[in-house]
DNA sequence: ATTGACCTTGCCATCGTGGGAAGCTGGAAC
DNA sequence: GTTCCAGCTTCCCACGATGGCAAGGTCAAT
C-alpha cells in the first residue's frame, strides 16, 4: 500500500527540486532558526513536511523568505513586513498603502537617526574639551555629574 | 529605647531632606522602576531604607540617578554606564579612560547611523520611484521581491 | 551497525523598559 | 478609631529579533 504522497521522504522531495531547512537558510541567508521563527509568528505559511516531520521549501517559500530577509534590511519591523506581505499577496494592492508604508519607515529612521546625531555631537563635543591625559580632571563626567543641566556649549561660531 | 537611627520613619527621614522612591523619580526624571532596576543591577548602592522597608535616598544618591539618566540620553549601555560610574567613583582615574570609552560610544553611534543612512536612502530612492496611486505595481516591493538582488539604481548622476 | 551531520521541539538569554498582581504602609478624612 | 486611597514592596511577564543549548529523532556515508 503506497504511502500518501502528502508527506514525501527528504530524498524525494529533494529530487523534485525543494529544500529543507538548512538549504533554504544557505540559498536564502536567514537562519534556520529565524525561518522558522518566520513560521511560529504567521510570516511564512507552516511548511509542508516530510514523512519524518523535516520542513521542505518549494522555491516560492525561498522566495518568500528573501523578501522578508531584505525588508529586514531596511530595517522593517516584523509588524511592518506583516503588513507589507500582505500587500504582495495582494493583487489588488494600491501602491500608495506601499509607498506609505515606505514613507512613514524611512520619517522613523530619520527621527531616530537625527537623535542618534545629536547625542554623538554631544559625545565629541565633551571628547574633544577632554584632555585624554593621566590626569583625573574631565569635562565628560563633569558634564554627566553637572548639577544644573545645560547642554554644554558647543563652541556655536 | 529608641529605635536605632538606622532605619528611621519616612516623616523623619524626609524631614532629613532625604526622599522616598517617588520623589526621587520625580526629582531625577527617571521611572520608579528603573531606580529599582538600577540597585538590583549594581548601579546604584542598595538603598538605605526606612523602619517599614521603604526606600530613601538622598541629595547624593539622586546625583549619581542624574548621573546614569544623563549617560543614557547620550546611547550609553548600562555596561558603559557602569564603567563610568566607576571612573566617576575613582578619585585616581586617567581622563584617557573616560575619553576612551566616548570615542567608543561615538564610533558604534557613527557606524549605527550610516547603516541607518543607508536603509532610508534606499527606501526613499525606492518610494521615489512608486507611483503611489490605487494601482497595484509598485517598484517598491518589486524590489524586495526581486529573484537577483542588485540594490536599485539611485540615479547615481 | 556505527558515526556524524542535520533536523525536531522547547526553554533561556539578551537589553532596557513597562505593566500588573498581591500585599503592606502612610497620611488624611470621617 | 476606622476607613480609604495613594504609594511603597516584591515578583513575574512582556516586548523584538536573534542566538544558544539540550534532548531526541533522521539521514547518509562508511
Amino acid at each position: 500500500m503506497p504511502r500518501p504522497a502528502i508527506r514525501p521522504e527528504l530524498a524525494e522531495a529533494r529530487g523534485q527540486g525543494l529544500h529543507n531547512i538548512g538549504e533554504a537558510a544557505a540559498l536564502t541567508g536567514a537562519s534556520a532558526k529565524m525561518i522558522r521563527h518566520y513560521e511560529a509568528i504567521g510570516l511564512l505559511p507552516k511548511a509542508s513536511r516530510t514523512f519524518a516531520g523535516y520542513r521542505i521549501y518549494s522555491e516560492a517559500d525561498l522566495h518568500r523568505i528573501r523578501f522578508i530577509k531584505r525588508a529586514r534590511g531596511l530595517g522593517f519591523s516584523m509588524k511592518q513586513i506583516e503588513a507589507l506581505l500582505g500587500l504582495w499577496d495582494d493583487r489588488h494592492r494600491a501602491s500608495a498603502e506601499v509607498k506609505a508604508l515606505a514613507r512613514e519607515h524611512s520619517a522613523a529612521l530619520a527621527a531616530r537617526i537625527a537623535e542618534m546625531q545629536a547625542m554623538q555631537r554631544t559625545l565629541d563635543a565633551l571628547a574633544e574639551r577632554c584632555h585624554g591625559n593621566d590626569r583625573p580632571d574631565c569635562p565628560i563626567l563633569d558634564d554627566l555629574a553637572a548639577e544644573d543641566h545645560a547642554i554644554p556649549e558647543q563652541g556655536c561660531h
